[in-house]
DNA sequence: TTTGAATAGTTGCACAAACAACTATATGTC
DNA sequence: GACATATAGTTGTTTGTGCAACTATTCAAA
């Protein structure tokens, strides 16, 4: 039942996630040379608030794939930096609805031009039907291991 | 000069490594539910010993990716479950050689099964020809920000 | 309506990562 | 040989992650 005709050798290193972690580390060096004091885990949370305002805190764990204490802590800490807010749900008072400040919507256009020219900068030289086959596996991967009871 | 005929959108979750994230936790389940009392950072260290024993620290970080504090305290932690032993060199005394102990041997066959049981799980109905451009441009991302100076 | 289960979020703990600053040893040049 | 420089490794600090245990609120069933 498994597919078991692909070479394990070097893909040991998608465990370790070397490539994500080569992205994130260069944008972060972005961030820091822009004068930006801002995780690149933070920046991930502001992304999705971005795409839509509000949602509370359980709606980011399933966005950025972490558990409910990471985003309490990253929250607490874009709270400290003022770029969101908390506000208790009127009508469930167990959820808090995450807004962006005026500075964290500020944010938005210049972190997101790093991270366009820092995934050209990955892509360099990578065609684009193959940039979309790795896509599609990285997604069925995450399907795979996550959206399955398996 | 730049390849912007992509789209960027679900690129994003490449720079967070949603997927990679998705099989290290796998794999850190069945260690845990093995009894395996080891972390997917201190096997990933353990990894490249399997191939090379008594490799220095410097070439750790190399081949994991990692800084030098970092090595720094999974060996501290991997020879607290005395998995392995630091050996100061004879010729270069500046110089840590790290070794396999016994038990740090032993895990190679449990955990590598356990490896490749995830990556089968993780790779499920993904043609062979689909992760080998996946590898490949993985590949040629971390080339690119890596190797390259720019 | 009361009780028990589910859901949202927080806190404590251990481990890991990135950066800066540090010590110790080796190398190369005058 | 002396001194500057490079290399290997360690330590301190801040941030993030995963798990377990906890509180508060809501929902559902008797």
């Amino acid at each position: 039942m498994s597919n078991n005709q692909f070479k394990k050798g070097e893909l040991y290193s998608f465990i370790t996630g070397k490539a994500s972690t080569a992205i994130a580390r260069r944008l972060q060096k972005k961030f820091n040379t822009s004068g930006l004091h801002l995780t690149i885990e933070q920046w991930s949370v502001l992304y999705h608030l971005w795409k839509q305002d509000g949602i509370s805190q359980q709606e980011l764990c399933n966005a950025t794939y972490r558990d409910k204490p990471s985003i309490t802590r990253l929250v607490d800490n874009l709270e400290k930096l003022t770029l969101v807010k908390r506000v208790a749900s009127e009508t469930d008072r167990r959820i808090n609805r995450i807004y962006l400040t005026k500075q964290g919507q500020k944010l938005e256009e210049e972190t997101m031009l790093l991270a366009d020219e820092t995934l050209n900068e990955a892509l360099l030289s990578v065609p684009a039907d193959k940039v979309d086959v790795c896509k599609e596996v990285l997604q069925i991967v995450y399907d795979n291991l996550v959206n399955s009871n398996e």
